[in-house]
DNA sequence: CGCCCGCAGTGATGCCCATCACAGCGCAAA
DNA sequence: TTTGCGCTGTGATGGGCATCACTGCGGGCG
């Protein structure tokens, strides 16, 4: 395993396993194994009964979905390198409620729950922040239920477009991808010609710039503002 | 302390320290205090900087709610005797996102952060248990979203009304408790009007039933079939 | 007792936004 | 090149639902 140094180079910016020891991490390592998706391939299917492991994320970019009852599609989150999905289903043994799929290409470390299990028990400290990033989850998913169901289109766009900002940089206005208009649909909760809509207004108006399919971020501020209050004032 | 007893016996029902030894459970009965609260009383302040505490629900029932931007409340769930709530904010150490207070008399115990870690040292175990609330959350937080964006008022109510099910016996028609339309309707997320008009239609209809001020499913079935597919077939 | 306030019912109004429909357009494969 | 497909822009339409406005009701409190 020729890349092992990178792997771990990685992990130790992930979330999940930021605390373990190198010998734990080893062993950790040892029970996972490695998957290369091409784009648009999943790595975890929505109903599936068989939720034994979570996903890392070593590098690329995936999308977190589910299929409503009426066939529409909602984006519930996009992961990167450093990033845990699928833990949910892997800590309370029932279906995969998500579907995840990789957006471009993407390897990720497939961990069983046996082999986490191990690792929690080895070194429970390295739980402390398993549960924080559950945490900070449901803090997010709070975020969306309230912007959901009080903010008209243009601000949940706007929140939408900003939890697409890189979050390393925190004055940066360029995205960490750029979905398609149906896919920002999907993420923000709003219909595909709608997204249209508002990105020409937004053009127009200085907001954002598109340069050969990419979006860019021109006025940061103003988004913010609309993502966090719903209106200008 | 004479309903010492009483105590250990709810803690043994509780998510969160069902797995504490009994030596453990003292060590974080004696750090944790009592606070009885009364209707309408509140415990966690949204905003409030300084969570360092969770709130483990010893009797009654409290609602947990956030205010919108817009001024809208929103509630996002009812817990009661044997539920923990506000581990969010004490976990992840940042500001209150909600508000949670008793909707009757209820007695609560506050557990501070210090005494919730020495317990995960002394039984690392019992933190699966935490994991395990934590994952059922952000599944639970889930699913409102997908109603949220895909059913209209109907389901949305239905859902509600089913989430306020008695989870104890599974075949019940009788709720947990009786909230007021207002709250009904910041619970399912649609207006207050709405929710008279739909129960006075499912009344007339036969699906619920209303006896002096109190809601009884009849048609328990049918706001499942509702909740769950948005839809009569 | 009478007052007031919170809760419930119900119609009218309007607007936000999903949906439908269609037209360009670039790109990749045939 | 031609065909087809996925993405994008834009108008028209209609419905769902929030909002406003008002009435009635009961219960707690002065």
């Amino acid at each position: 395993m020729d890349d092992y140094e990178q792997l771990i180079a990685r992990l130790e910016r992930g979330t999940l396993l930021r605390a373990l020891a190198p010998q734990q991490l080893d062993d950790l390592l040892a029970r996972s194994t490695r998957v290369d998706l091409k784009r648009g391939q999943t790595i975890i299917d929505q109903g599936d009964e068989n939720g034994d492991f979570a996903v890392f994320i070593l590098s690329g970019t995936v999308k977190v979905s589910m299929v409503s009852a009426t066939g529409r599609e909602i984006i519930l989150s996009y992961s990167s390198a450093g990033d845990v999905v699928g833990e949910i289903a892997m800590l309370d043994q029932q279906p995969r409620t998500a579907t995840v799929s990789a957006t471009e290409p993407t390897s990720v470390l497939v961990i069983p729950a046996s082999a986490f299990q191990a690792a929690a028990l080895a070194n429970p400290a390295s739980m402390a922040g398993v549960m924080r990033a559950l945490a900070s989850r449901v803090r997010q998913l709070n975020l969306v239920v309230e912007s959901d169901r009080t903010f008209s289109m243009a601000p949940r766009l706007a929140r939408a477009l900003v939890r697409l900002l890189d979050p390393a940089d925190p004055n940066g206005r360029r995205l960490r991808l750029h979905p398609s208009q149906s896919d920002l649909g999907a993420f923000a909760g709003i219909a595909r010609e709608n997204v249209s809509r508002l990105m020409s207004d937004w053009e127009e108006r200085g907001i954002v710039r598109r340069c050969d399919r990419a979006l860019e971020i021109v006025d940061r501020e103003y988004l913010e503002l609309l993502a966090e209050f719903g209106a200008e004032e």
